[in-house]
RNA sequence: UGGGGCGUCGUCAAGCGGAAAGACACAGGGUUUUGGACCCUGCAUUCGGAGGUUCGAAUCCUCCCGCCCCAGCCA
């Protein structure tokens, strides 16, 4: 293997890297940096989330620094507990140690209220008691001034008293916020007068029922990172304009201050990457659940047969910019390609079998064969033993009576290789006398060939795989292909929804497919490359009597452009 | 004449005044008991456009054009 194609390779220079090495030189917070991940518990991770945890967790690595883990739990209508275990699953599974820095925005509700009531006491924060449709009226719009709500000159005993009385309850839901006093006429909308708490009588999965007032993301975000004393604040594009409210808080508070950068999110060809949308999936049964491996959620990318190290090489290797883009869909197969061509033990299976009777070998005969698992490295884990006999399945595919030009499988009286095997030569096509489809080949093999070899040095253009027939395994396999047929559904022409451009052929279920008896012993979650194929994954749900893989990639295949050149004539 | 960002190969992306890295994709060729892998080769005289500064500009200045985000008591 060659050494530049190893998956570690040097740290693809960044802005937020230079940021980072700038402070460092400059003796910024004593030399010590410490970032976070702060994922909010409403849906599950996905490829845009690895982006950002190998970021953070990455960074922090990088210049002997901490990254924490913290659960953004601000809004408890919308967040489950579930979330928060499959959360700390996927960025485990991804190979990231956040020590005892496990947090929860929920364990600061009693600090931020402190800091609400500091703002109140400096004239910074008032009750407003308007609606929402007129705290919206009065917000003013893109070119215009918002105007001051009538309750913003409430006196500060007065709005004091209204707060500690929205905090414990007296209340109902939505009848009152607590804004900060900032500027209505501000050209960025964050700072005309955010609202800071919201009273919401909901349980919430951590504090139950102790609180009926949240904070809202703009204020508490910020302290979040100040508490932990975060300091480079990562986050993405949309988030740039909330950045000079963040700083506004922590000057009034005068607390520490860490320093937010943003970058542009991961967008990825042929699927959709925003929680709401995935979760439309979800809940209209588009897809089998957020781990469906058509789905671009952590969980998803790893029951198709992704690894941790494939994903963190593609966040490498998308490197971190400001600019909106859309990354390549393929960059990220090439990733897992990479990776499990190294690592991925290669097997023998047959996705649409055809029966081959081979004439000439003796009828009770079997041998074994050695076929190692990894033909480029020998050594490396054996070989495992395959049972050959006078019955056999090749891929239909490989087969064609009346050969295309270049092709170089098996045909009417052609010879071809059975891996690990014998030369086999065509000698008669059986087919269904009604439906003129070919049910059976018959074959006759070289003994003097066993293994791969001719004696007499003849050779032979194509090498096929092949599984004996009575030895087989039954299994079902599942072809996934893109989940969109369009690159950029979010974007696609027309005025059809998004919807509309999902792929019809996403999922492709393959019910008995015939597989070498060794992977009797595969577990869920193994990886095998079935030679000439592509790389598959053991699914959660197969057993010992229902063999179940994934397809998580196809290998390469310049034989499909031969093929189209030929049907272009 | 609201505010904030961004525009370098088909797609990502380095570059930070000394003269266009790299990756993916694509196209050729070699090699091969996986039409895989591996190995070569090619692929932006040009950096959204126009002016200007400079011996010298993708990098600095000016104007223009295009794209994205913001009017949740979501995050």
């Amino acid at each position: 293997m060659n050494e530049s194609k190893k998956i570690t390779h040097d740290k693809v220079p960044n802005f937020i890297r230079s940021i980072i090495l700038e402070d460092l030189e400059m003796g910024k917070n004593e030399g010590r940096v410490h970032t976070r991940f702060p994922p909010e518990p409403n849906g599950y991770l996905h490829i845009g989330h690895a982006k950002a945890i190998c970021l953070n967790f990455g960074l922090a690595e990088e210049f002997g620094g901490l990254c924490n883990l913290r659960f953004d739990d601000t809004n408890p209508i919308k967040e489950e507990e579930a979330y928060i275990r499959a959360i700390q699953e996927d960025v485990k599974w991804l190979g990231f140690d956040w020590e005892d820095r496990l947090y929860y925005a929920s364990d600061y509700f009693d600090q931020m209220a402190d800091y609400a009531v500091q703002l109140i006491r400096a004239g910074k924060a008032y009750v407003d008691d308007m609606s929402s449709d007129e705290i919206r009226e009065y917000r003013g719009t893109l070119k215009e001034p918002g105007k001051e709500s009538l309750y913003r000159n409430r006196s500060v005993k007065e709005n004091m008293d209204l707060f500690e009385r929205m905090r414990a309850g007296e209340f109902r839901d939505g009848s009152r916020v607590l804004r900060a006093k900032i500027d209505m006429a501000s050209g960025n909308l964050n700072m005309r007068d955010p609202v800071m708490y919201r009273i919401l009588h909901a349980k919430h999965h951590r504090t139950g029922e102790k609180w009926c007032i949240y904070p809202l993301y703009d204020w508490a975000h910020g302290l979040e990172d100040s508490i932990e004393s975060i300091t480079h604040s990562i986050c993405t594009l949309e988030f740039e304009d909330h950045r000079p409210l963040y700083d506004w808080f922590l000057d009034q508070l005068n607390i520490f201050h860490p320093q937010q950068i943003e970058f542009a999110r991961l967008n990825l060809s042929f699927t959709v990457m925003s929680k709401r949308r995935l979760l439309e999936l979800v809940r209209k049964k588009v897809v089998r659940g957020w781990d469906d491996p058509r789905m671009p959620t952590i969980s998803g990318l790893r029951r198709r047969g992704y690894t941790p190290q494939s994903i963190r090489d593609f966040c490498e290797r998308i490197g971190v910019a400001k600019r909106d883009s859309v990354v390549d869909m393929a960059l990220l197969e090439h990733c897992v390609r990479n990776d499990l061509n190294q690592n991925a033990p290669r097997v023998m299976g047959v996705l649409h079998p055809l029966r081959v009777v081979i004439k000439n070998y003796p009828e009770e005969q079997v041998e074994e064969f050695d076929a190692p698992y990894f033909p480029d490295d020998p050594p490396r884990m054996g070989s495992r033993k395959v049972p050959f006999s006078r019955e056999i399945y090749i891929e239909q595919a490989d087969f064609q009576e009346n050969p295309s030009k270049k092709y170089f499988r098996l045909a009417p009286s052609r010879e071809v290789r059975l891996r690990w095997a014998y030369y086999v030569k065509c000698i008669h096509v059986v087919k269904d006398d009604k439906t003129g489809e070919i049910v059976e080949i018959h074959c006759t093999y070289d003994p003097e060939t066993k293994g791969g070899w001719a004696p007499d040095g003849r050779k032979v253009k194509g090498t096929i795989h092949w599984v004996s027939a009575s030895h087989a395994l039954e299994a079902e396999v599942h072809l996934y292909d893109h989940l969109f047929a369009v690159s950029d559904p979010d974007n696609a022409e027309g005025e059809t929804d998004w919807m509309s451009h999902l792929n019809p052929h996403s999922l492709e279920i393959l019910k008995s497919c015939m597989v070498e008896p060794s992977l009797a012993r595969a577990e869920p979650g193994n990886h095998y490359q079935f030679e000439r194929q592509g790389y598959f994954c053991v699914d959660p749900d197969s057993s010992a009597e229902k063999l179940v893989f994934n397809r998580t990639v196809s290998l390469r295949d310049s034989w499909v452009k031969i093929e189209k050149a030929n049907q272009g004539k």
